[in-house]
RNA sequence: GCCCUCGUAGCUCAGUCGGAUAGAGCGACCGCCUCCUAAGCGGUAGGCCACAGGUUCGAUUCCUGUCGGGGGCACCA
């Protein structure tokens, strides 16, 4: 039995109990089964009949023991008692399948339908092609990678999308910086400075001999072109691998070629939340919750840059994402209420169809001193930075491992001096440590069982029933992952996995001593133990895979 | 000034859709390899879950306020 069945055991408990009028509620859709601190309680544990005590007026002691009764005679389920205020304290049978179904399920273990049917369109880095990924657009690549990830587990369509802006006074000035570095003058006001910028000019002017001599419009508009281009294909390139790719890159200068502003203009018009005020067209965003209302269309005849938002998001919206989920850095909060009214005026749901997570910036020590960061003194932090320091794997486990609403501090000297202070390697070394039992084993000929054909029941130890329990959270942890959009919950489930591993390889002999010397063959027990090694590798292979982060053989 | 967000162990952080004794890693101290990887395990020390009220049978979790950290206010992009 998985934890989802005894949930629903549960629910079925309590509608049984409906049924023979031993009491009056609603039966809920869903339950809480969790798996209590302390083993006495224990396997699981629900509060459903502390829940229910208030419809039921009845006291929850008294409710706990009508769904107790009903509980015990459902198939899996060993003792139920009532405990405390009205806890339900459960204990299951044959505990030990849990081990064959992993393996059985292979790869395809922690699949859920939390988000089955779901069409998303995740947004996320969209840093303009005007320098190197930074630190914080590096976090929301391993973060939306991840969480892309963890939706596609749970059932969801995704799409990984990054919008970028290649037109404007930014790249105007990005192409500005890349002349001025091309002829060896000074970095020009609001300019960009940082070595890529010079190794970008010279793959321009490399790209267009006798480029220097020509006059100065005609200079630009090659940087412009070809720099974005250059600095876009390294990006790409830094993304690709930190193991993250987009399924979209989309051009904001496509939306005006196209003439999408101005079909979103007329959209909005049409859904009548537009107004004409000191000569320009605003949109009435305070209608849904915004603090003021936005500009679609200046007094100059020019659009801003909420309408080519507003376009973007119709354009997703067009292409059948019901869901478009926005992750941005803390300092683009302000957006989170015009982007949501921007959809309410449009017509659609802002519950639904348009969500806005907001992460919270990472901030740099070096030895506990703050490292100011300025993108046009050239001293950021950039992905390649972090990757160099501590590898792919620990920059993206270290990045994901927290919540996006938590500010996250690194400390530069300890990333790049002790590395093994990272917990991604505590996990790792679970799995190499199994991959390397596994080879024993093979080696010492013994032939792995069929998980069907395996004495499960062997497995009572504490700290096996400790790893087997894990294994069974797995899919739920991967389902609420989904749900709240928090991927670092799959990191810290895959922490308290291999921390019980590590202690259930230190109680429990798997292999017999003498098997190596063939004085002692393999029996049922190591068959059993081999099958829970087994599962618990499945996991957190499968576990790592959703986060981005490889799970290696040898350590 | 207004708004958003965070405040949990020495450090970095989990947990909280209200539940039983608040956790991990690192750091500190003490132990454990004739035996499947010691990047491991066991133990000790370390917490007014920022503070004050409120709601509740029950609050670290929800609400209000205060204090502190971070971020943001545009016919900029």
């Amino acid at each position: 039995m998985t934890p989802a069945d005894l949930a629903a055991a549960v629910v079925a408990a309590v509608a049984a109990a409906v049924e023979g009028s031993e009491h009056a509620v609603a039966v809920p859709e869903t339950v809480t089964v969790e798996r209590p601190r302390s083993r006495e309680h224990g396997d699981y544990a629900t509060n459903v009949a502390l829940k229910l005590a208030k419809p039921a007026r009845r006291p929850p002691r008294d409710v706990a023991e009508i769904l107790a009764a009903h509980l015990r005679t459902a198939d899996g389920v060993a003792a139920v008692e009532v405990a405390g205020p009205g806890f339900l304290n459960i204990r299951l049978d044959a505990v030990g399948r849990i081990a064959a179904a992993v393996v059985e399920a292979g790869e395809t273990y922690g699949r859920n339908s939390e988000a089955s049917g779901e069409t998303i369109d995740l947004e996320f880095v969209s840093a303009n092609p005007t320098g190197p990924i930074h630190l914080g657009g590096t976090r929301w690549a391993a973060v939306g990678d991840a969480l892309a990830r963890v939706l596609q587990a749970s059932g969801a369509e995704v799409a990984r999308e990054y919008y970028f802006n290649d037109a404007g006074v930014q790249i105007d000035r990005f192409a500005a910086s890349l002349d001025a570095a091309a002829r060896g003058a000074e970095v020009p006001e609001d300019g960009y400075a940082g070595g890529y910028i010079s190794e970008i000019a010279q793959q321009v002017v490399a790209g267009r001999p006798g480029l220097l001599e020509e006059p100065e419009e005609k200079r630009l508009d090659a940087f412009r072109r070809d720099g974005v281009e250059s600095m876009f294909d390294s990006i790409k390139a830094d993304l690709h691998a930190f193991g993250v790719d987009f399924d979209v890159y989309f051009s904001e200068r496509t939306l005006h070629e196209s003439g999408q502003v101005d079909a979103a203009v007329a959209r909005l018009q049409e859904q009548g939340h537009t107004y004409s005020a000191d000569g320009a067209l605003w949109l009435r965003t305070t209608d849904f919750g915004d603090v003021k209302d936005r500009v679609l269309v200046k007094s100059d005849g020019t659009t801003t840059y909420f309408t080519a938002d507003a376009a973007y998001y119709l354009d997703k919206r067009s292409r059948g994402f019901d869901r478009c989920v926005y992750m941005l850095g803390a300092d683009h909060h302000g957006y989170v209420a015009r982007l949501k009214a921007l959809a309410a005026c449009a017509g659609d749901d802002p519950q639904r169809n348009i969500e806005i997570l907001i992460g919270q910036l990472v901030s740099l020590v070096r030895d506990g001193e703050p490292v100011r960061m300025s993108k046009r003194a050239g001293t950021v932090i950039t992905l390649n930075d972090l990757v160099d320091a501590v590898g792919v794997d620990a920059a993206r486990y270290s990045l994901v491992r927290s919540s996006i609403d938590s500010t996250l501090e690194l400390d530069l000297a300890v990333l790049a001096r002790q590395t093994n202070d990272n917990p991604v390697f505590y996990v790792q070394y679970a799995h190499a440590r199994i991959a390397s039992l596994l080879r024993n084993a093979a080696e010492f000929g013994v032939v792995l069982a069929a998980p069907h054909d395996v004495d499960v029941s062997l497995l009572t130890h504490d700290r096996e029933s400790d790893l087997l329990r894990s294994l069974g959270d797995f899919p739920r942890v991967v389902a609420s992952a989904a749900e709240l959009r928090a991927p670092h919950r799959i990191a810290r489930h895959l922490e308290e996995l291999a921390g019980t591993y590590h202690r259930f390889y230190d109680a429990c002999r798997v292999l017999p001593p003498g098997l190596k010397t063939g004085e002692e063959p393999a029996n049922e027990l190591t068959y059993a133990r081999l099958l829970l090694v087994q599962a618990t590798q499945v996991v957190l292979r499968n576990g790592l895979g959703l986060l981005g982060v490889s799970a290696p053989e040898r350590m």
